[in-house]
DNA sequence: ATTAAAATGAGAAACTTTCGCATTTAGGAT
DNA sequence: ATCCTAAATGCGAAAGTTTCTCATTTTAAT
């Protein structure tokens, strides 16, 4: 089913970019760093190596494919890229991670790059708070 | 002047504190790595020690002198606090910084948070594009 | 089936940040 | 001004994340 995307990207379709991606589409809505991946991943038998999950992440974001975020502590998570952008709300308590996209914001910034002479090729906007369990 | 600001944080006024406080008033608007900041006071013959630039600046962190930003690239950068917040715009070639502040998107935030249930704490929002001058 | 190019896995290496600890320093009490 | 103790420093080691090297394996086109 994604090979053809794995293909479109100018990717031969390997074992190890298959399981990647099918991890990252059975995590739903969570997000994964590369050890997150590569430990899942051996947990389930499969053989893999850590420098093969950390090049096939960077190759699939330059193929958007997956999107990379910062969040707050030392290593990227991803995700896999759907149609519909979207950005991130955190709980600075317990790390959940709730996703939004609001229209009004997504114009303004347009607006803001042009009046500073930028020609916006991305955003990343993370709300940080505490969720609604952690505030009880 | 500002060994007051690390007085009250309850921090004692060392020789080490001034100077990296000194580094980030001049620095004006650029937005220094911890690296960057013993570098620079190094090459200014300052005896200082990596450690503590990581420790004052974490520090400084906390008693809300100095903010953190997570731009793309392995390391965080440094700013001094001021009153007025604001956010950032990158450009994706050169790596100049501008910083805007548009009350339409600071508002807007807090309308998600609230209805996603968050108590928001804080944001973080990066526009990346090509700046006016990589354009041409 | 052959074959060249691409991809992988394992470990070494690079890079950023933190830690541990012996030594120095700040600043309150004499 | 001097003493004293807790706090802070500098150094190197260590931890954590990501990239690199290279011998071996795999893909996919012939
Ligand atoms: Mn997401
Ligand atoms: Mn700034
Ligand atoms: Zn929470
Ligand atoms: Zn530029």
């Amino acid at each position: 089913m994604e090979s053809k995307d794995i293909r479109a990207a100018g990717l031969k379709v390997t074992l190890p970019r298959l399981k990647i991606l099918d991890m990252l589409e059975r995590s739903g809505t969570k997000h994964l760093s590369a050890e997150d991946i590569y430990k899942a991943l051996l947990d389930e038998g499969e053989e893999i190596g850590l420098a093969t999950v950390y090049r096939v992440l960077t190759q699939f974001e330059g193929a958007g494919l997956v999107v990379r975020h910062h969040f707050e502590g030392g290593s990227s998570v991803f995700e896999l890229c759907h149609e519909e952008h979207h950005d991130h709300i955190l709980c600075v308590k317990c790390g959940r991670v709730d996703e939004f996209c609001d229209e009004v914001i997504e114009q303004r910034q347009k607006t803001i790059a042009q009046a500073q002479g930028y020609q916006m090729t991305d955003h990343s906007l993370y709300i940080y708070g505490v969720c609604p369990d952690c505030s009880k």
